[in-house]
DNA sequence: AATGAATGAGGATTCATTCAT
DNA sequence: AATGAATGAATCCTCATTCAT
């Protein structure tokens, strides 16, 4: 039963077995560095199985950049007052959900013409991330003016992908929190900066 | 002749063609998307010529990211006081010459086994950056501890990198130049910080 | 309940819609080229359904060529005494409902082991239109033995499968009315030259 | 040697077996029929080394087809005066080294968007063919105006493609010859019709 | 009567690499 | 120093078909 059962015919647990498998991958190797036979093996169903469920690799990976960004997301959806503790929480979720930055970063970085969706699902995240923070920062700093507002947000956002770069390379030996902290009081010198100057 | 002389032993000049070509295609599709049949295709020799000059993919791939980075550690040479202006003008310079800087990231957010010459490349790049930086964080803010020193150099480059990301998906829209003088600042105001607290 | 009915269990509407697909696809892209995807996409219905349906996709573009001949067929039932009129009659109807000679030339050239069943269709096919031709010839040229009434409806049939092509490669440029005409009067010299000689 | 010698770096016979093979199993089983693997296993090389000598199996079909033709088309070379007997020669050449006409004819019947290159060479092989029957025409009957010639050209061309389909689908029961000679006598008939009316 | 899901075999093509010349 | 030819493994993806519901 079990084995049969398992097998054959549910459609919903499928898909979800294909997108863990591809996250995986996808986490591990990047984007061409992950191919079909790869996921197919370690989700067990047959590659053909994985055409079923998504129309092609370049869905597939943009479906899991998708639901990695949704459950990020929900580090946002917490009401924090303090902007300093935000951005920290922001960061760590950053780090233990990157499925979708690493694969997104890849994305952008390498730019040719396919790959169509999964950079479009990516930059559509992207410009939700930057549309919170702006808010962000206009809570955080209400004189200031749009142009300040757009810099500040893709500074701050500029940095946290830098963080990320940085963790990947060093590992442990970058201390994270210590960056988000002094990130966090950064943007706060930079919004006095942009309120007078610029 | 000419003909005979430019198409026969001219290793030098070939070794050339195909670090171009090789650069320009894999500054377009990044480490996987760059095929040997593309990079020949592009300078005009047969791909087996280029295993010639190079062992295979890896150290051809490695040759490109050191040779740019060569060229881009020239903007560290000069002798400048004032630290924004210098932080500008290095940022400028990787925003001309980023092929080793995008390969690098791209080598760095994909994780997978082979590569070893090309990573290992960047990541003494790397370092010998981080080197670069800390020196400057030294000469600039002499009272700072070594730990001090490390953060505010691992931040500088980290967003220095978040720049590039930035650049590379926002295009003409981002104000490079903005950013990176609110990045001279703020670092100011960071080592200010980071010499009272931490 | 409109819905539902059009929707559930009306299985002779579904076959039909199935054949049109079929025929459709089968018209544009030959034997091969028709996947069993293609014709579910244009009929609505899942390719499980065919298979409802039809035993197999030999079975389906059996179907299809039978349905089409079956049609043009009916251009023979008119009772027509000028011969020429009656040739002329049939090779319209031929450029009109072309599916099944279009198919079953094709699986005439290819010759590969599998579709028997369409081919089966199609050679059954081939016998009674030839068939008819010997009785149309015999009635016309009664003069004529066994071998020059054969050997007349082969020539009739050859010509009028070298026209369908003709048009197929030539389009518009070919002259259809005119070629039959002359292939009328074509026929009636060569029952002549058969009667006397051969 | 011989084995070590033969497997290595003969292009030019190599190319010569892989079209041999691809006419092979293109005769037996047609454009989709033949895949590159079959091919492959017919002339031992590998299916990469097939697309060494052939951008895609398109370009490999349209190789076939061309060569195929011009070994056909020596049977148009020798001087004939009699055209009954050169219209036989021309035939009886036809049935020998039918690779390009059943080839050329099922990329007629199928017309799918794929197969440019293939399709194109076919069109061209049926443009010269024409070009020659049209001369042969127009030598045979002077008085003819040019639509008399273009249409008697069709038409003769087009019951020789008759012919080759009636012989795969009827097999040796078609008398081939007979049939070329009631060809041969029509066409005079058809010339004077021609020079009459129209 | 219909359908979502699954499946293995096979499709064309590209890959990095090697080798004899 | 260079190159034409070869090669096997891997690529993504489509195929016809089946099966449980």
């Amino acid at each position: 039963m079990s084995e049969g059962r398992r097998r054959r015919a549910n459609g919903e647990e499928s898909r979800r077995r294909i997108l863990d498998a591809a996250a995986e991958v996808a986490g591990e190797r990047g984007y061409d560095g992950t191919s079909i036979a790869q996921v197919s093996a370690r989700c067990g169903l047959p590659a053909s199985s994985i055409y079923w469920h998504f129309k092609d690799k370049d869905e597939l990976i943009a479906a899991v950049i998708e639901r990695s960004f949704v459950e990020w997301m929900k580090a946002f959806e917490v009401e924090g007052d303090d902007i300093v503790g935000l951005v920290v929480r922001i960061g760590k979720a950053l780090v233990e959900t990157p499925d979708f930055l690493r694969l997104g970063l890849m994305l952008t970085l390498e730019r040719r013409p396919q790959e169509a969706s999964a950079r479009r699902v990516f930059l559509e995240v992207r410009t939700k991330t930057l549309a919170r923070i702006r808010e962000m920062v206009r809570a955080f700093a209400p004189g200031l003016g749009d142009r300040g507002v757009e810099l500040l947000a893709v500074y701050a956002m500029a940095a946290v992908d830098g963080f990320f770069v940085a963790v990947e390379i060093g590992g442990d030996s970058v201390d994270l929190g210590a960056l988000f902290e002094l990130h966090g009081r950064v943007l706060v010198d930079a919004a006095r900066h942009l309120v007078q100057g610029v």
